[in-house]
DNA sequence: GTGACATATAAGTCTGACTTTTTGTTCCCG
DNA sequence: CGGGAACAAAAAGTCAGACTTATATGTCAC
């Protein structure tokens, strides 16, 4: 969870970053580096390495004599962590959280499959870990304790896999757990069946189970889905 | 295909990134700015933004005091698409080939799914056009033109799809249908098998059979990682 | 050995001058 | 009146140099 404000470049990026995606300033707009200098109160070189940055995330493009443009939405790199974070705590927060969980719906029951085959004994014995542990904090509301474990549990699966790619989207995968136990209020404790797909998911990899676990995760995703159409519809 | 050399710093990135994500600098090398700034001929602020990008791809980071040091492999942000290219340009290239391969296979059947359920009478007309032009040179020696229908088939029916995150990966398959064509030789006219699966998909999604399109996705993308374990076992 | 302090180092920042590319305008000629 | 060539302006790009700041490391007293 790094927020990455480090440096006066990084502040900029904390504060154009969010607007830019929040949709401040719509497709094809025209920024001046100049004046944004200006009006973040930086030299021309920290607001240089801002738009380059913002630039590799294919947010904004730089040509001479035109300024720096805003590009349209389609072609942001929604898969920098950066964005995502910014995108999540914007306005457009359900839909980006909506085509997030889609994306985990899609990956984690293949990365479970493959985790069922390639985990280790180690990992193994951390996805007991983490089951057991949202067990026991899944009543009388542990809700922190249980984010923790549950967390834990799909990074896991997602490493175990061996894909590099699927490893990669713990980050996201934690961002959307956490999004729902502290944003969307949760009041009750978590769903008993999901806590039991959790145990059985853990037994399936832990026996090589390919084709189970692969099952396992869709129903624990399918769940996810149908969570978020009830809350935004 | 932007090679966005555009630049000094562009030129810059253009040699450091490869270098890097081929692993010439081992994780937790230093590396000084005014000592790369010597060795590119560069200045420090060209040199600098250069690194403000590496930085933002998670590839390295600065510290005071410390210099530009490499992060872990599994640290980098192996989504952005100049990390992807220059993984695929590198030596590991048989290995990123087949993560992205099994990636394709996780994403594109929840895809294609979506995209029967979401289509637009205009997308679904592109797709038929798409099918019927790998139809038409699948046969006689027309790779070339055969990979730009498979291209652009793939990448509507991830963009009908609806989701930004599915849609995002359209440059990620193209690159690897690509590779697969000009890289791994490719004598022989595509296998009729695939080129009829197209076809049919293409049917399922006009007819907004979802489960039908997700199936046949699912044989599409098991006959590529098939083909990768022929070629690279 | 441990803590406080000094020092060296490399990134970070700022400024001002200059270069280069690209766009839009003007103006001349067909 | 239209089209093309020359021109001017604007904004990014580049560079060099001086200065600031954080911090790792070494030193010394205790």
């Amino acid at each position: 969870m790094t927020t990455g404000g480090r440096g006066l470049h990084g502040h900029v990026l904390e504060t154009l970053g969010p607007a830019i995606t929040a949709g401040d300033y719509p497709p094809g707009s025209v920024l001046r580096t100049d004046e944004l200098a200006q009006r973040f109160e930086v030299s021309r070189s920290v607001m240089r390495e801002a738009v380059r940055v913002l630039e590799s995330m294919y947010l904004v493009e730089s040509r001479r004599r035109v300024g720096v443009t805003v590009r349209p939405k389609a072609e942001w790199n929604v898969y920098d962590p950066q964005v995502i974070r910014w995108r999540l705590a914007g306005a457009d927060r359900p839909h980006q959280l909506r085509s997030l969980t889609v994306l985990r719906s899609a990956i984690e029951p293949v990365a479970a499959g493959l985790a069922a085959r390639h985990a280790t004994a180690e990992q193994c014995a951390e996805l007991t870990e983490c089951a057991l542990g949202m067990v026991a904090t899944s009543r009388g509301h542990q809700l922190e304790g249980y984010l923790v474990h549950d967390v834990a549990f799909h990074r896991v699966i997602l490493k175990a896999s061996g894909n590099e790619m699927f490893a990669r989207l713990g980050d996201v995968v934690a961002e959307v757990l956490s999004g729902r136990t502290h944003h969307d209020v949760m009041f009750e404790d978590p769903d008993p069946a999901a806590v039991t797909l959790h145990v059985q998911l853990a037994e399936a990899v832990r026996e090589g189970d390919a084709e189970r676990a692969e099952r396992l995760t869709r129903e624990i995703t399918a769940g996810a889905l149908q969570e978020l159409d009830v809350l935004a519809p």
